[in-house]
DNA sequence: CGTCTCTTTGAATGGTATCAAACCCGGTGG
DNA sequence: CCACCGGGTTTGATACCATTCAAAGAGACG
């Protein structure tokens, strides 16, 4: 039932990062070859993370560096006041604990939102790789990079937006990563609910109910629970002020 | 009048970031000494940056990374509707330029609020450094994840908070940077315009112009024009949502 | 099949945006 | 010295969108 932490390395088959499936969506493409064998002999595989189990907390010392496999993941983290502030949604492919690999410790905590599989690397191994790498370095900024323009990006949709457009933002983003990870962009499953979203995007659970019964009243999605239909995906781009043509392939979807 | 950006290095009267009277804000501190040496050789030294002179344009290849020696700068994005976007203000001591170095393009724009002075960092030497002192790598990495930290701290700000609180954020915020910089925190001049402030935490000009009357009226701080005093910090920091108590020198202000 | 949680929907409240006008200040020219 | 600008700022009245409070409906699970 609980998640087992102490597998044997690379087990579930594979025997190096090369053979993984996620490759393509894995930073550890980006890295030289020798790199990647010595990650392929540090990287722990776990497997059966339960729903609401935490990969780490905020303030504690990081003790690795987790790309997830499957399932997905919710960052958060706790006011001042005590409440939850929810900081982003990862899925497959993403890095989680970025935010502590250069302090020492986290600045927020991390959670699974539904069953998820892990490869771990210890930050020992990693931080001695850092100083060995510069590439591997190089890989490390641009993804903090990417974090933070994505934190940006964030940043500008949430309090500057209405509610229309920012969750006709957030259904498209979550499309756009979904099609990346080579699933269906506009048929999937919520694994977050009303009020993960509700406090990502800054608004209450219920003016996200209204506007997502909206944009259903308005034939631009079919929504019916955590399932999600995009039926216009102009529309959809259109309440999101965004346009949606050229597919180009930009960093970080 | 127009700034010389061909000044001799080291100009100035210093002979090396050690000599240099902003050292404990710059990063350069953080540095070997040998690393230091050879920033020093590659620093030009700019001075004259006229207010409202651009450092750089969104879209644009990164060519030197900036400290600011003296003066502030606004950091900004364009939306795709064309307007303007305030993602920050930098302080002299500041990095500006952070966005691109990882990329090799700017993210946003920065322009000087008032007339600067500068420390640039060609690119191409910089990232040679990079490439020979790990010790370097780690301070980059650190001051972008903080630079994320802020930006996420902004996120939590604009969107989720009600406008005094807002307004008081800022202002302690800026009262506190000041105070990193041995200026009075009590006693300062906004460089920026209401337009900018308003922008940055995601209001409308109207709604500050009112929220800083208001905290006038409540005795909380004296503003005319740009000129502001704080009256009572402990008030500022109770409508902020913050304790102002332990003078902790957390990374960062 | 009942209970609990999550979600949806409704009505009223409230904070901020919007529209509009007055004000203040620095600069210019008579 | 003072009248006259023009931009930035302040203040006021109104409108609107999201929140809040409240309750009903839908799903998951024992």
């Amino acid at each position: 039932m609980s998640a087992n932490s102490d597998q044997p390395k690379l087990a579930g088959g594979e025997s190096s990062c090369n053979d993984c499936v996620l490759f393509s969506l894995c930073f550890a493409q980006d890295i030289d070859a020798d790199a990647r064998e010595r990650l392929s002999d540090v990287i722990q595989r776990r497997q059966g993370v339960q729903r609401s189990a935490h990969l780490h907390h905020g303030g504690q010392p990081a003790r690795q560096l987790t790309v997830l496999r499957s399932g997905s993941i919710k960052a958060y983290e706790v006011s001042r006041e005590g409440d939850e502030l929810v900081t982003g949604f990862y899925l497959p492919g993403d890095v989680v604990g970025l935010d502590a690999f250069s302090m020492g410790h986290h600045a927020g905590s991390a959670v699974a939102l539904e069953e998820c599989r892990l490869c771990e690397i210890p930050v020992a191994d990693f931080q001695k790789m850092l100083g060995e790498s510069p590439r591997l370095n190089q890989v490390m900024l641009r993804l903090l990079a990417e974090e933070m323009a994505e934190a940006r990006k964030l940043l500008l949709v949430v309090g500057r937006l209405d509610a229309r457009t920012r969750v006709a933002l957030f259904l498209l983003s979550l499309s756009r990563r979904f099609e990346r990870r080579q699933l269906d962009p506009d048929l999937f499953r919520l694994s977050m609910d009303r009020r993960d979203i509700a406090n990502y995007l800054g608004l209450t659970i219920e003016t996200v109910s209204r506007t997502l019964s909206a944009l259903q009243r308005d034939d631009v999605i079919h929504i019916r629970g955590k399932h999600v239909r995009i039926l216009d995906r102009e529309a959809l781009a259109e309440q999101a002020h965004v346009e949606e043509a050229s597919p180009s392939r930009q960093a970080v979807g």
